[in-house]
DNA sequence: GTGGCCTCTCTTTTT
DNA sequence: GAGAGGCCAC
């Protein structure tokens, strides 16, 4: 078989990766350096020149996108379907094999999957049946205690019980509390999708052993992202008779805060057989001055396999750093540059804003609005997470399964129909009391005459509204079904009858629910694709809900648009042009990770994942004062700013009007004056001008030496203002 | 039981 | 600045 092109247009050292003999490898992958491609190729070159049969394949990689396009590219690569092999999240894959052996990891056969917003409720109400005050138990830590110890492969019963610590104890108590509630309700959370399945494998040897026949190729994707369980779920599941191809970039490793364990590459090594590792260090991206930049910020990690990238690329243009008054000047300049971009012949589809949160997101959107820039923005609230969209859909659950008691919380009273907290409170006891369901308690209650009549009607009312919803779409589609529960439960009306530009968009979302139901059925992007034999038994408008709890629906309709994102999820992309915005201590590297050890260096690794995502330009910019949390802020720039080579960076000046340096004007002692007042050197002269709330900067030129009077609005304030020159954009 | 208004807190990243 | 929860009038 002619397998040349499989190997075109791979360089030595991508070729080694791909037609590595068959065994266990790790091929170290810097930012660039074409992973992707080469595991792909890796693919086609197991079924082509090994003769690996592809149902013997099984590749596993951390998002839906991912995963779509990796199977898109391999069917492309070997020119054809190859259903038999499995490609998935480590998600997906676990979920698929609960849904096969449902009774053998010991679930209900229609379990639901609890999305993070379900188990938090589901959290809360548990605190609150433990009369755990609120305020001094955020059910957040909670939630984050539970999901820590699973994804490190303990259950409740693994954990200590008798420990001095306080928080210890209380939060497993919740833990136990929460793992009987879902045992009850057949509830799987994320985490619990991976450990139940690592449980399968471990007490289940029969089922292990028939995908360990099955599965001969394991190939993993950004393995620096493993947590402790997928690590070990794929440690048993390879066995001695698998080989595992496994690519990773320890320096590309973002998720440690959620259990992801770098150290994995370095076990794999030791906990495998005769590892061999491979190194992509030639960078296809990006020119020399950003993989310097790159490279200088992250030689500043002291833990680190180490590698260097180079390229065969030139110089090309310096990094780009603005300093923005503040962050509305600062999201200006960055829309002004994308416009000057696409009119220079640039494509809107070259750009992404990159930031550390999603809440940078809004005034870099106002910014390119008002330049009439088309933009998509990603993250935030994604589809799926929407209030509205998760009630329609829990109506839509309710019709498949009465009994799903989290459905029936969320819209027994959404829209309001008279069924308040002290009414679902009486129908929780009665399920609780007689181990039913809350839809049984409900009915129950109603029969043995347990609510008043007002209630009673109201319950009655709605039992029977789904009852009859349920009736009228036996035989319906399911954008039909999805229509049905929108319109007749009253949501659209409830929802647009919302004041304001809300309003519309629920409305909106919900008739895009309708349509993305439409369009389920035709092109199914499930994690894995069913062969014949594994497809299960259930019914579209399920395995519709469970899409929508597995994968948010990253939605993004086509067109050409600059991209917005958050640099976790710029991961895996690159673009020409890349504005990282908002290089400020405090928020990048933000400050909540200040005093958590091994943060810094993950925050850097961030910065790292952001500059390896530029082709051709970057600019780094950040806002000498901004609007955070509805006040106003002053950040120093960033530190990493610092640990980039100064030969890479230049800083822009705007026109020729700006000429700003500043100094920390500082002060401190409160006798010193209700006025501060420092020396601050600007260019050129300056009248006066207001900027934020109150606040007026007076500044009196005398050549180079410009005194500057800040008067703060508010009493005392204590800190030193910078200096500007551009003031007549202030306040605008 | 509902809806409006108040205050409070919490601000990261997401399969 | 937004969302959640508490409180009060209807």
């Amino acid at each position: 078989m002619d397998i040349t092109h499989i190997l075109d247009g791979l360089n030595d050292r991508q070729r080694d990766a791909v037609t590595a003999p068959i065994g266990n490898l790790l091929v170290v992958a810097g930012a660039g350096s074409g992973k992707t491609r080469v595991l792909v190729h890796r693919i086609a070159w197991l079924v082509e020149a090994e003769g690996a049969s592809p149902g013997g394949i099984l590749a596993v990689t951390f998002t839906n996108k991912a995963a779509a396009e990796m199977r898109g590219r391999v069917e492309r690569l070997l020119e054809g379907p190859a259903r038999a092999m499995w490609v998935g999240t480590f998600h997906g894959i676990a979920h698929r094999l609960l849904r096969m052996h449902w009774a053998d990891a010991g679930l209900p056969q229609n379990f639901q999957i609890l999305d993070a917003d379900d188990q938090l409720r589901l959290v809360k109400r548990v605190m609150r049946a433990l009369d755990l005050d609120e305020q001094k138990w955020p059910a957040r830590q909670a939630v984050w205690f539970i999901n820590h110890h699973k994804d490190e492969g303990r259950r409740a019963k693994d954990l200590p019980r008798n420990d001095a610590d306080i928080y210890h104890v209380t939060h497993l108590k919740v833990y136990e509390a929460y793992e009987e509630l879902c045992a009850q309700g057949g509830l799987v959370d994320f985490a619990e999708l991976l450990l139940r399945s690592h449980e399968l494998w471990l007490e289940r040897p029969d089922i292990l052993d028939h995908y360990q026949r099955r599965f001969k190729h394991l190939l993993v994707d950004e393995f620096q992202d493993t947590n402790s369980i997928q690590y070990a779920w794929l440690r048993v599941l390879a066995g001695t008779s698998a080989d595992v191809w496994a690519v990773g970039d320890d320096d590309q490793s973002i998720y440690g805060w959620r259990g992801a364990k770098i150290e994995n590459i370095l076990s794999f090594r030791k906990d495998f057989a005769d590892v061999q590792t491979v190194r992509l260090e030639q960078n296809y991206r990006s020119t020399s001055t950003i993989l310097r930049a790159a490279n200088a910020l992250i030689d500043n990690n002291a833990e680190r396999l180490g590698k260097n990238l180079w390229t065969d690329a030139g110089d090309g243009d310096p990094i780009l750093v603005y300093s923005g008054y503040n962050d509305l000047d600062e999201a200006r300049f960055i829309a002004d540059r994308t416009q000057s971009w696409i009119q220079r012949g640039g494509s809107a589809d070259d750009v992404a804003v990159l930031y550390r949160s999603n809440a940078q997101s809004r005034v870099i959107e106002e910014a390119f609005l008002r330049l009439d820039i088309p933009y998509r923005i990603y993250g935030g609230l994604r589809f799926f997470e929407r209030a509205e969209v998760r009630n329609a859909l829990a109506y839509m659950r309710l019709i498949s399964q009465r009994h799903a008691d989290v459905a029936f919380e969320r819209v027994v009273n959404t829209p309001p129909r008279g069924i308040g907290a002290k009414t679902v409170e009486a129908i929780r006891n009665i399920a609780r009391a007689n181990g039913v369901s809350m839809w049984q308690a409900a009915k129950e209650g109603i029969a043995r005459g347990l609510f008043t009549g007002r209630a009673a009607a109201a319950i009655g009312a709605f039992l029977k509204l789904i009852d009859d919803m349920a009736g009228n779409v036996k035989d319906c589609a399911l954008h039909e079904i999805a229509e049905c529960c929108i319109e007749t439960s009253g949501l659209m009306a409830y929802h647009s009858r919302e004041r304001g530009e809300q309003g519309i968009a629920r409305r909106e979302n919900l008739e895009e629910l309708i349509t993305a139901c439409r369009q389920f059925g035709g092109e199914l992007v499930l994690p894995l694709t069913p062969t014949g034999e594994e497809a299960g038994q259930a019914s579209e408008l399920e395995e519709f809900l469970d899409k929508a709890a597995l994968d948010a629906g990253e939605y993004q309709s086509g067109g050409t648009a600059a991209q917005m994102m958050t640099l976790h999820s710029a991961k895996g992309l690159e673009f020409p042009l890349v504005f990282m915005a908002g290089m400020e201590e405090g928020l990048f590297p933000n400050r909540q990770t200040e005093r958590e050890p091994g943060r810094l260096e993950e925050e850097r690794r961030l910065a790292y994942v952001g500059i390896t995502r530029a082709m051709q330009q970057l600019y780094f910019t950040y806002a000498e004062t901004r609007r955070l949390h509805g006040s106003q802020s002053h950040n120093w720039p960033s530190r990493f700013l610092q640990e980039v080579p100064e030969d890479c960076l230049q800083e822009v000046r705007m026109g020729g009007d700006v000429s700003r340096q500043f100094r920390t004007l500082h002060n401190g002692a409160d006798d010193e004056a209700d006025q501060d007042e420092a020396g601050v050197r600007i260019g050129q002269f300056v009248t006066h001008a207001t900027f934020g709330e109150g606040v007026v900067l007076q500044a009196e030129g005398h050549g180079d030496r410009t005194r500057v009077q800040v008067n703060f609005s508010r009493a005392g304030a204590k800190w030193l203002m910078l200096a500007y020159a551009n003031l007549k954009t202030v306040g605008d």
